[in-house]
DNA sequence: CGAATGCTGAAGCATGGACTTCAGTATCCG
DNA sequence: CGGATACTGAAGTCCATGCTTCAGCATTCG
């Protein structure tokens, strides 16, 4: 059981997100679509840094990018989103029922669980 | 006004998830506490590195953890992945809308493939 | 008791991330 | 044409991460 999915993919995007300046990035974004300029505005640092985090969020699938004259314009693009949404809902959801259950597990002792925590296992 | 929020709790959340074995952690946490030496089991790494992981996802708020003997026994929690998943679900939620409304704007605008009748209001 | 178990701290190393500066290149504007 | 604009590439610094080994310290077991 036990998949160790070792998805690079979802490493990336929660990497991206994992910063609060590509945070704004995107929430700029989510009004419509920018060039690195405008992106580069409300911060305090270089074109060069702010053309690296575009960079960061591409790889992660998060905004695409297309040049046109001197001009790229960076857009939002949805589905990467949803794929860090979808783990992370699924998984709240896991435990959020695990959580529920354990109200009435304190009760009793629990069973559900195959490496039965409770018992010592010398097994080695 | 663009305001940049600037969150390191946030920041830490996201980090946290953006390794495979963290996220492979936390679906083993979701069928209920571990020890260390359980959690680090399925890897192929020493457990330093696992309890190094563990210290990430607490300092994230992800889970807690408590020691009790020699054993230190790790917990999912659940309210850091929520502000997570609310940021996540609310960002995507707004670009959608936009995404919805591009479709309409390129429909007026310069269309191509009017073969779609657009006649839907997209207005909320 | 002594040995095994479960973890922890300190240190070191390799890699990658975030940022900079500087030097371009391509485009647009007057 | 010439200059301003909008980026882009290369390089270099600095610091955080992810991992290791090794040594140590409680705790539990035979």
């Amino acid at each position: 059981m036990l998949q160790h999915s070792t998805d690079p993919q979802l490493d990336r995007v929660f990497l991206a997100l994992a910063d609060s300046t590509r945070r704004a990035m995107i929430e700029q974004l989510s009004g419509g679509p920018r060039s690195i300029s405008e992106l580069a505005a409300p911060y305090d640092v270089t074109l060069t840094a702010i053309g690296q985090h575009v960079l960061a969020l591409e790889t992660a699938g998060l905004v695409k990018s297309e040049k046109v004259g001197r001009v790229r314009t960076v857009t939002l693009e949805p589905k990467a989103l949803a794929r860090a949404e979808r783990w992370l809902v699924t998984h709240q959801k896991r435990w959020a029922q695990r959580l529920d259950r354990l109200g009435d597990l304190l009760a009793e002792d629990d069973d559900d669980d195959a490496s039965a925590t409770k018992t010592k296992s010398p097994k080695k």
